[in-house]
DNA sequence: ATACGGCTCTTCATTTCTGTAGAGCAACAC
DNA sequence: GTGTTGCTCTACAGAAATGAAGAGCCGTAT
C-alpha cells in the first residue's frame, strides 16, 4: 500500500518504453542512456510493486499490468502537456483578444478600453469586431460581450450588464413620407429592411416575417451596418437596439419594446483566459464601467 | 515554446511550496532539505520562464503565474493519485466481485465458477448474491450479471446472455384444488402471489395490479426466494422467469410468455475493474459458458 | 556460415543532485 | 533591549543518478 511512486518522471520513461518496444528506443525519444531508461523502470516497478514489462533479448514488452496502467498513465502525460502550454501561455502573453459586435466598439467604450491601456502598459488588447459567435471554449477569443436569448455555456464565467431591448425604428425621412405606425397593430403599408445571414441567429428576421407580408420587406442586408444605414436614409422599418441608438436623435421610435427580442447583455470570459492575471486585471476594471454605460440615466 | 519540464516531480515540489508557504515547511512534507526544495523551485522557474513565487524572509509567496497555475499542476497531482491507486490495486488484488440475484448462482453456474477457479487458482472469486442493484461505477462490485429493462450505462462493459421472459406458474397442488388459467384472459377467480421491495424495481408487481383485482393477491414477499417458495407450495399463482424454473416439473406455466416484462440478460463488468488482467480472463472464460446455459437446446 | 542490426546487461568514471551546517534577516514575545 | 522562532541563503562534502564503453544474445539478411 505503500507505493509511493517517489519520481514522476519515470512515468514518462514508462510511456516512452511502452510506445517504443525498447529501453533502447525510448532512450534515444528522451535523450538519455539507455541503462538509465532501464533502471528507471527497474525503479518504477519496484515501486508499484507490479512486473510492468517482460525482458526479452529483443525489448521490453508490457505485461497485462502495464496494460492495464496505460491509459492512466497518460492521464498524467496530458496533465502535464496542459500545464507546459498553460504555462508558455503565460510566459509569452498574447493580448487579450475581445469580440463583440462591431457597435459594441463604440465611442464610449473605446474610452474605457483606453484608460485601461493607459494603466497597464503591458497589457495589449485586440479587437475581433463581428456577429459570428467567436467560440470562446476552442480559444477563439478570451472575451466576448454578447446579447443572447440562450444561457450560456457552464463553463465561461459571465458577468451580466444589462438587458438589451429592441424595437421598431423609422428615420425622421422615412416619417416624412409615409409617416409612422403607432403600434405593432399598425404595419400595413409600411416598407421594412431586415438583416439576415447564415452564420448568425435569425430570431430577428423571423419575428419580422411572423409580423409583416413578405413583400414588405423591401430589403435584406448581411450586413448589420448596412441594415442601419439603410433604416436611417429612410429606405424603411427595421429593428434596432434601444441603447444603440438612443443618441441618433434621427430615428424615431414606433413602438413600445418587443419583449420577446429582448435579450440579456453578457460579459463572458473563458475560464482558461481567466487564469491569466492580465484577464483579471482587466475585468475587474472594465466591467463595472461597461454596465455603468448601459445603466439608466435617471 | 521549448519550456519543456525536464523533471515531473517538481511540479509535486511546486504544489508543497504553494501550500506551506515556505521551502522549509515544504521540505518537511515531502522529506527533503530546504535547499533542495528551494533549488528544485528555481529550476522550475526556469523551465516554465515564469516567476512563480516572490521570496522573502518570511516565506515564498506564489505570483499569480503560480496561482494561475495551481489548478493544471493540481491535476497532474490528481493523475499521479489516481495511477498508484490503480497500481495498488493491481499489486494486491482483491477477488473478483460478482453480484447476481441468488438464483443465477444456481449449480450450473458455480459449477463455470469452479472449473475457472481450477484453472486460475490464484484468482479469488467473491459472490454478492441479492436483488439488489450494487453501483458497478462505484466499485461495489467489480461484475454484475443482471435482467435489465433499461440500456446500461454507457461506462460499463456490458455482454449480452440472453432475453429473459416471463409468464405465470403454478404448481401441481394448486392445480388440482383450483385447476389452472389458460390465459391471461381467464385469470378472475385465482389467487396470487408477488414480490416487492422498496430497493428492487417494481415491474412484475405492477404487472400484477393492472391484471388482478387487489383483492386477488393473496400474498406479498419481501424476499424472491419465499414467493418462489410460495408458488411452488400452491398457495397461489405468480409471475417467474422461464428459464429458471424448467428444470422444476412441479411447476406448470399458465400463459404464453409476458412480452412486456421481457429483460436483456446482461453480464455487466465496470471500465476501472476490466482492466485487470483476471478481470479480463475471467470474462473471457466465463461469458461464453454462462451463455451456453441460456441457448435454447433444440 | 557469417556478418550485421538491434537489443539487454554490466562496469566504472563522471556529472549532478542532495543533505548538513552555519550565517543572516525579520517578526514576535518577554 | 534580548531571546526565540521561522525563514532564506551560501558553501561544501557525500550520495545518487547518469553516460560511455563493451560483452553477449538472438533473428535475419547475405
Amino acid at each position: 500500500m505503500k507505493s509511493r511512486i517517489s519520481n514522476w518522471t519515470d512515468i514518462q520513461t514508462f510511456l516512452a518504453v511502452y510506445r517504443e518496444g525498447s529501453t533502447l528506443a525510448a532512450s534515444r525519444l528522451l535523450g538519455l542512456a539507455q541503462p538509465t531508461v532501464a533502471r528507471r523502470i527497474e525503479i518504477l516497478e519496484h515501486h508499484l510493486n507490479l512486473p510492468l514489462f517482460e525482458r526479452d533479448t529483443r525489448g521490453f514488452h508490457p505485461t497485462g499490468h502495464a496494460r492495464a496502467l496505460l491509459a492512466t498513465a497518460e492521464a498524467v502525460e496530458a496533465a502535464i502537456t496542459d500545464l507546459e502550454k498553460e504555462a508558455s501561455g503565460l510566459a509569452s502573453p498574447g493580448p487579450i483578444r475581445i469580440t463583440a459586435y462591431s457597435a459594441n466598439f463604440s465611442p464610449r467604450v473605446k474610452k474605457i478600453f483606453n484608460e485601461f491601456t493607459t494603466g497597464h502598459p503591458g497589457v495589449r488588447l485586440e479587437f475581433l469586431p463581428g456577429m459570428k459567435m467567436l467560440d470562446l471554449e476552442k480559444g477563439e477569443a478570451d472575451i466576448a460581450l454578447r446579447l443572447t436569448r440562450t444561457p450560456p455555456p457552464a463553463d465561461l464565467i459571465c458577468r451580466k450588464i444589462s438587458t438589451a431591448q429592441y424595437a421598431l425604428f423609422g428615420s425622421r425621412t422615412y416619417s416624412a413620407k409615409h409617416g409612422l405606425p403607432d403600434s405593432l397593430d399598425d404595419l400595413a403599408g409600411h416598407s421594412f429592411v431586415t438583416f439576415e445571414r447564415e452564420d448568425v441567429s435569425k430570431v430577428m428576421h423571423s419575428w419580422l416575417l411572423d409580423h409583416v407580408a413578405p413583400e414588405q420587406i423591401a430589403l435584406s442586408f448581411s450586413e448589420f451596418e448596412l441594415m442601419h444605414a439603410a433604416i436611417q436614409s429612410g429606405m424603411g422599418l427595421g429593428i434596432l437596439n434601444l441603447k444603440l441608438v438612443e443618441q441618433d436623435t434621427d430615428l424615431v421610435r414606433c413602438c413600445d419594446p418587443i419583449e420577446e427580442l429582448s435579450a440579456e447583455h453578457l460579459m463572458l470570459i473563458s475560464k482558461q483566459a481567466y487564469k491569466r492575471p492580465e484577464v483579471r486585471q482587466f475585468t475587474k476594471f472594465f466591467a463595472p464601467r461597461y454596465t455603468a454605460l448601459f445603466k439608466d440615466e435617471t
